[in-house]
RNA sequence: GCCCAGGUGGCGGAAUUGGUAGACGCGCUGGUCUCAAACACCAGUGGGGUAACACUCGUGCCGGUUCGAUCCCGGCCCUGGGUACCA
């Protein structure tokens, strides 16, 4: 009886449904191991073949996990609110929470064909009460937190309030906005509204006017990792700096703990890379510069105070909150002007005219704290407000982006550092800034012909003790902005009275999304929560009428899978401590900077509170590389509704144009489907080679417009689930991204008739037998149990699956039919295939899932070779093979060698000069 | 510009990390079966060369280390990804 894998799978899909096969509990007799995958946004398009790959390896690593003994969590969820379900409600009227319903239900028919080992009762949805219960409850604790420089750790506020009634704040080191000082005796005597007020200033949730990124089109700001090249990554629409109140998150406050995590935790090396230029750390100092006829001084930051004397003028970004101030009367004109512009411009823009010089002097002068000099203050919109403290020392000769700035507007350039064997120049003569990365200070007063290195030390050590400033540690990494002027996305639990925000009561959560009439803004400008009826507290305080962003849901689902439907806490003590961390985490790259900074944060937070064990949440991570889609072309013979064939059409001048993947075999077109595809082709004429169309192809993003979509259902309906599964690793390593091609699947489905073989007659008759297998057939399945093992460990799943067709191919080959071996052999494969492995188990007459086998042991005594075949090379080129006993002595080895009638002929006479031997390896002979 | 990956047959990729380059699969060619096709099976398949061997060239390019280099070192070229005035 062939085999037939509609019939097989279905019914081990019906089987581990009723039998709860997956469904695993806390079991403190065993290991635990959990392995998670980025839950996916459910969108309308479905899955497409790119999208299980990750699936796909981690529940293979799962059943494998599960099969050596470990408690395996395995859970799936959704990502469900989002700005797509949202964009459709305001098209078409239909609630947001329909959609994504709907397209949650196309989701899961999808992963459930593929047969993957999820226990679905552990399912969350962030849109649902019972789970953003837990994202708004996390919100309240980081709104009643600050973060304490010193400990570096969230404290409670109130410990803050208690401080600031003793002491005031001058004596605290906490992550902070930037506060006035002030004193115990002032801080009581402050109004509840500006108690509140400075706390906000401290809190880790906080509401606070930042320079945000506004989206016009989506009508929301956006966080820094939501903007690309100056367009959202939703949708491409441009950006544009604004100024608004916007509830933000601190996570700048635990840079410094999210760069050194980085080295505790097992995740690429170019991953952690993308996280450390995010997180951007910089040594250096902060320099206050005096402004001259002004009691204002001017705070910079420099990672080069070395350079302090070759600073000949000074910028500051455009929003920097003093320039009208200090701007003089004749300048208020043209800076306003300037001002006016720079707001003007998208991010776009600015980023693609970064070469463009612009700028405006402001009629002020600034002091250097070291030579007194006055120095003419700038702004620019090359300063950006957002890092550092928005404004710069210029120092021309050694930093490009000031010389040309100088150069543009015939500002002074002063050579201060010299490499060694150089001698200094006039900077007038320069094309470029100096390179003064390495190099010894000249015209710099104190730290004159000290190396650089020294003289950065020596003139912080001087600004700090002449108190000019301090040695400073600057991080690029931003507070995220939590707020979004949409409807779709959890509701903050913040009401307002007297303008003062404040958070709700724990036991009044959830607090649910409510009704809207329309899904947009109101008249007046409001998010659409501002249309929600009675949307304000019993007592009748308003809500926070923005919502939260996409990765406040996304941030600590991990730790709700431990313990889904508690409710009572986001997570148990119990649940947690037996769980602990994700073991291994498999997700795509291009979260790096938004989520896996995010839940980091959340969870280091989370850990600062006590309510997790762990300071990492994902021990190792693996990026799946993008399935990339493979493209067919057909070229239509211009103004003709005539196709030519691939290699003829150089003949004819012609048009490509995609069409449908699914429509072509091996490149091949089917012509009676292209004429059915699309009525424009109905009419369709053909020229072609060998009888054939021959279409052209490319690979390129898998997209719809590409029509080169490959759907898994359709797969599965050819080839079955288990083929898909194999010929998805099979592709190549899971790092990498690599083109969809169906032509190569038959190859594995091929693979599986043939295993499928070894146990099944053509009567549909198990045609094993109990007889012990022999020493050929045992190395062939214990090599095989090796690899398979190693590879798995490895992540080599590409591999793995090569490894199990030289096997089925080499016990075809041998006719086995061992028990001994084929039992074994079921098991193996049972994670990568899961179906036909346990259609086999039960036709081994073996009881319950294969999925709770043992996974096999083995036996490195079947491994061993009796001979071994060196290859004999002659100064590096291999000429012919020798048979050699295993364990022959080196020195016997030689001697077979030069005895040999084949060496004669390649020694040409001469003699060698050494052989080197590698016991079981090579033999090489040096003439 | 900077950072990180990576360049191996017609294609996806393999190579125990310094030891027979091209495993496995696709595709292609020829054959068996069939009225025919599909399926299946058998043989071949890096280039040059040969009737077939032999031989020779060959892992982006140039050079180096080594008995031996796809693997290590130096320089260059190209592709993909990330990032973008970060002081």
């Amino acid at each position: 009886m062939e085999y037939k894998f509609n019939e097989i799978e279905k019914k081990w899909q019906e089987y581990w449904r009723k039998n709860q096969t997956y469904k695993i509990n806390i079991n403190t007799s065993k290991p635990k191991f959990y392995v998670l995958d980025m839950f996916p946004y459910p969108s309308g398009a479905g899955l497409h073949v790119g999208h299980p790959l990750g699936y796909i390896a981690s529940d293979i690593y799962s059943r494998y996990k599960r099969l050596n003994g470990f408690n395996v969590l395995h859970p799936m969820g959704y990502d469900a609110y989002g700005l797509p379900a949202e964009q459709y409600a305001i098209q078409t009227g239909q609630h947001p929470a329909i959609t994504t319903e709907n397209n949650i239900k196309r989701y899961r028919e999808q992963l459930d064909k593929i047969g993957f080992s999820y226990d679905w009762d552990r399912e969350v949805r962030t849109c649902e009460p019972n789970y953003y219960h837990w994202t708004q409850w996390a919100f309240i604790q980081m709104f009643n937190h600050y973060f304490n420089n010193k400990t570096q750790k969230a404290e409670p506020i109130d410990k803050l309030i208690e401080h600031f009634s003793r002491e005031g704040n001058l004596k605290i080191n906490a992550a902070c906005s930037p506060t006035q000082k002030f004193t115990a005796s002032q801080w009581n005597s402050f109004t509840e509204k500006q108690q509140q007020e400075i706390l906000l200033n401290y809190r880790i949730a906080f509401l606070a006017e930042t320079q945000v990124n506004w989206c016009p089109q989506l009508g929301t700001v956006l966080a820094n990792d939501e903007v690309k090249e100056g367009v959202s990554v939703r949708g491409g629409y441009p950006v544009v700096q604004k100024k608004m109140k916007q509830w933000s998150l601190r996570v700048s406050a635990y840079a410094q703990r999210l760069l050194d995590g980085l080295d505790t935790i097992d995740w690429s090396e170019s991953l952690k890379e993308v996280q450390r230029n995010w997180i951007g750390r910089s040594e250096g100092a902060s320099v206050n510069f005096g402004v001259k006829g002004s009691g204002r001084t001017i705070e910079i930051f420099t990672t080069r105070p070395d350079t302090l004397y070759g600073a000949t003028f000074m910028v500051l970004a455009p929003e920097h909150e003093w320039v009208l101030e200090l701007t003089a009367p004749e300048y208020k004109e043209k800076v306003s002007q300037y001002i006016h512009w720079v707001k003007s411009r998208t991010e776009r823009e600015r980023i693609a005219e970064v070469n463009k010089i612009t700028g405006q002097f402001i009629g002020a002068y600034g002091i250097n704290p070291l030579t007194g000099n006055e120095i003419p203050i700038w702004i620019a919109d090359y300063v950006l407000s957002g890092y550092g403290t928005g404004a710069i020392m210029a120092v021309p000769a050694h930093d490009s982006r000031d010389f040309a700035f100088a150069r543009h507007f015939n500002l002074p350039i002063i050579q201060v550092v010299v490499k060694e064997g150089d001698t200094p120049t006039d900077p007038a003569t320069w094309h470029e800034s100096y390179d003064s990365k390495e190099g010894v200070m000249i015209h710099s007063g104190i730290i004159d012909r000290m190396p650089v290195k020294k003289a950065i030390t020596a003139i912080i050590k001087h600004i700090e003790d002449k108190k000019l400033g301090y040695g400073k540690v600057n991080f690029r990494l931003r507070d995220a902005i939590f707020s979004r002027q949409r409807y779709w996305g959890e509701p903050f639990p913040v009401y307002y009275k007297e303008g003062i925000p404040y958070v709700l009561n724990e036991n009044e959560l959830p607090l649910e999304l409510p009704e809207v009439d329309k899904y947009l803004p109101t008249e007046d400008g409001q998010p659409p929560l501002g249309r929600a009826k009675g949307w304000q507290t019993n007592e009748g305080f308003p809500y926070e009428l923005s919502t939260m962003p996409g990765f406040a849901g996304s941030s600590a689902y991990y730790l709700r899978y431990m313990d889904p439907k508690n409710s009572q806490q986001l997570v148990s003590k119990e649940a947690n401590s037996y769980w602990q961390d994700v073991d291994l985490y498999i997700g795509g790259t291009e979260h790096a900077t938004g989520h896996l900074i995010y839940s980091r944060f959340w969870n280091k937070f989370l850990f600062d509170l006590g309510i997790v064990c762990k300071d990492e949440p994902f021990k190792k991570l693996i990026n799946q590389g993008m399935i990339q889609g493979r493209s067919n072309f057909v070229y239509r013979i211009k103004d003709t509704n005539t196709f030519v064939s691939y290699n003829l059409r150089k003949n004819y001048e012609v048009t490509e144009i995609h069409v449908d993947v699914n429509i072509v075999h091996n490149d091949v077109l089917d012509l009676e489907k292209f004429k059915n595809w699309m009525p424009d082709y109905a009419n369709a004429e053909f020229i072609l080679e060998d009888e054939k169309y021959l279409c052209g192809h490319a690979v390129e993003k898998m997209s719809k417009s590409m029509f080169n979509v490959v759907n898994p259902d359709v797969i599965i309906e050819q080839y079955g689930a288990d083929t898909l599964r194999l010929y998805e690793m099979f592709l190549g390593p899971i790092e990498d991204s690599k083109p969809w091609d169906t032509s190569g699947i038959e190859g594995v489905l091929r693979f599986l008739r043939k295993l499928w073989r070894l146990y099944i007659d053509t009567n549909g008759q198990l045609t094993l037998i109990n007889e012990p297998a022999t020493a050929a057939e045992r190395k062939v399945i214990h090599r095989t149990i090796k690899k398979i093992a190693d590879d798995i460990e490895k992540f080599s799943f590409n591999t793995s699956v090569s490894a199990f067709m030289i096997c089925v191919n080499e016990l075809t080959d041998l006719k086995c039919n061992k028990r001994e071996v084929l039992e074994p052999l079921a098991v193996l494969m049972a994670p990568f295939a899961p179906h036909i492995a346990e259609e086999l188990w039960e036709k081994l007459e073996k009881t319950g899932s294969i999925t709770d086998a043992q996974f096999p042991k083995l036996n490195e005594e079947f491994l061993k070779e009796t001979t071994v075949s060196y290859p004999v090379s002659f100064n590096g080129k291999t000429r012919f093979k020798l048979e050699v006993e295993a364990e022959t002595p080196v020195s016997d080895i030689e001697k077979m060698v030069l005895e040999n009638e084949n060496t004669t002929k390649w020694l040409e006479g001469k003699q060698p000069k050494k052989i080197i031997v590698v016991p079981g390896r090579i033999i090489n002979v040096v003439l």
